[in-house]
RNA sequence: GCCCUCAUCGUCUAGCGGCCCAGGACGCCGCCCUUUCAAGGCGGUAGCACGGGUUCGAAUCCCGUUGGGGGCACCA
């Protein structure tokens, strides 16, 4: 038997982490059984889908890495409908299945205040079918129905407890549990893995695929990712969109890492691993059944490790985006003409060991940039006190003075400038650094000033003299 | 309310009856290095939810309690 599983994201337009978890698993799992992987979204309505919301799918799987081609699809689960009408009425047929007209009202009437499912009060009642009428499913009144879950080993549902579902609408149209049921049987899926929230559903299911007379799938319901709460993560509350990391610069190699460490760990005390050890090690029956938390800062960690572990060469590559900005990418402070790609190179290994996300590079070399650096006012409070401007001066007479503009001259000459005034390098460098970048801390000052310039360097540590009282 | 499910440091996890007075990672806190900030090095903080069993022996097995999460549509 030939495994085929299946992953089913929502028709929406951003790509859920979990959702790029979950595709993560279905993908290894199946590389490792010589199976096939395949992606379905779920619409049962095909007016409702628009397809930049596949692309945006489709893009999402591009960058975490399943490249195109290696998995089946996308298909729609709309394209089934006439197999999901058909199926209902081989139920119906069969007596697995009658018409209701009952409301949703009349229901909760007949039951009292708190509603337990569906009462079955049409059961018996032999209704033809009709406009206005849904069609139920004749849940058995008796036995259990097991699960057969490769995470969580048999969870059993009394089948008396199940209520008689709806499973095609007053229109005729089928529901999503009929229409998933059958697309699963028509494209011969033999694995479900998807995550928790399905589970309470999965019963519902499987008695589907009984009546429909096909052999249930193998199913394994992967635990939640929460929130810090410890709730479901959430499109509306939650930092959930991949494109998001995307766009902040998060590396694919580092989140699809720290995804598969969520609920799962590789062998021998290590996190951050090639990711052809985890194709290798991971195993689904493994992964810890508890929900998650989606740790930003620890993603943050994995991506700046990720990052330094770059050739420069690489890193300069990856930083292009945020430099020139994107369709999605904001556009940095300085004008593109502006922009010197020789001096952004020499500076760029400095600035490798100095941010976790590759957005944070802006700020760190545009004052290398800009005509003159952006103030930060708060810095210049702070370090610009009284005494400050004559320890501008002589900085600017000694750089002045300079025959080669370099990292090591410039050193031992604010150096001498420091030790006439006895203060050490630290102290001594403060206010330069403010006036030429504009903040307090940022790459290493010597080596940013041989880049940037005689000229520039002197012209911004004058204008900082001017402004000082 | 009903059904399902989960439970090791703050967080992600290792552990699958003795190797564990519980190991790693992130975070946090020190120290070292140092031109700021990082990076790096060294060290530290902190956990088996609770109560009963089973067993010579339990973080590991069983039962219960408590707490958390999810699901209960003519949505997907």
């Amino acid at each position: 038997m030939t495994v085929r599983v299946r992953f089913a994201p929502s028709p929406t337009g951003m790509f859920h982490v979990g959702g790029a978890r979950s595709a993560l698993q279905n993908w290894i799992y199946a590389k490792q059984h010589g199976g096939v992987f395949v992606l379905r979204i779920e619409d049962t309505d095909a007016a409702r889908n628009r397809p930049e919301w596949t692309e945006g799918i489709l893009s999402a799987l591009d960058w975490i890495g399943i490249e195109r081609g290696s998995y089946e699809g996308p298909y729609f689960q709309s394209v089934n409908a006439g197999e999901h009408r058909a199926a209902a009425q081989r139920l119906h047929g069969a007596g697995r299945a009658y018409y209701c007209d009952c409301t949703r009202e009349a229901v909760q009437a007949r039951t009292g205040s708190t509603y337990s499912g569906y009462d079955g009060f049409c059961r018996d009642r032999n209704l033809p079918a009709g406009e206005g009428r849904a069609l139920r499913f004749r849940t058995p009144d008796e036995g259990e129905t097991v699960v057969v879950d490769l995470i969580r080993g048999a969870p059993t549902f009394e089948n008396r407890l199940i209520e008689d579902f709806v499973i095609a609408r007053g229109d005729g149209s089928p529901v999503f549990l009929l229409a998933n049921v059958v697309d699963d049987q028509v494209m011969g899926i033999t694995h479900v893995i998807r995550a928790e929230e399905h589970l309470p559903n999965t019963p519902k299911q499987q008695l589907l695929w009984e009546a429909l007379g096909v052999r249930p799938p193998v199913w394994a319901h992967v635990p939640v990712v929460v929130n810090e709460k410890r709730q479901k993560l959430s499109k509306r509350r939650d930092k959930v969109a991949l494109e998001a990391y995307r766009d902040d610069g998060y590396l694919p190699s580092a989140m699809r890492n720290y995804l598969m460490l969520l609920g799962w760990a590789p062998s021998g005390n290590r996190e951050i691993v090639p990711w052809s050890v985890i194709e290798s090690e991971f195993r689904l029956a493994e992964v810890n059944p508890s929900p998650a938390f989606f740790d930003e800062k620890k993603l943050r960690a994995f991506n700046g490790e990720y990052l330094r572990a770059l050739p420069v060469a690489e890193f300069v590559e990856a930083c292009r985006p945020w430099l020139t900005g994107t369709a999605t990418i904001p556009p940095p402070p300085w004008q593109p003409a502006e922009f010197d790609a020789e001096a952004f190179a020499a500076v760029a290994p400095l600035a490798q060991t100095r941010i976790a996300v590759l957005s944070e590079i802006v700020p760190n070399v545009d004052f290398l940039f800009l005509a003159f650096p952006l103030i930060d006012e708060a810095a210049w409070a702070k370090t610009m006190k009284e005494g400050t401007g004559d320890l501008l001066d002589a900085t600017v007479a000694a750089f002045d003075g300079l025959a080669d503009w370099n990292a090591e001259n410039l050193k031992s000459a604010l150096e001498a400038v420091g030790a006439e005034r006895g203060l050490k390098l630290g102290k001594a460098q403060a206010p330069a650094r403010v006036a030429v970048t504009g903040r307090t801390v940022g790459l290493p000052l010597f080596e940013s000033l041989a880049v940037l310039g005689r000229e520039s360097t002197l012209a911004r540590l004058r204008a900082a003299r001017v402004r000082l009282p």
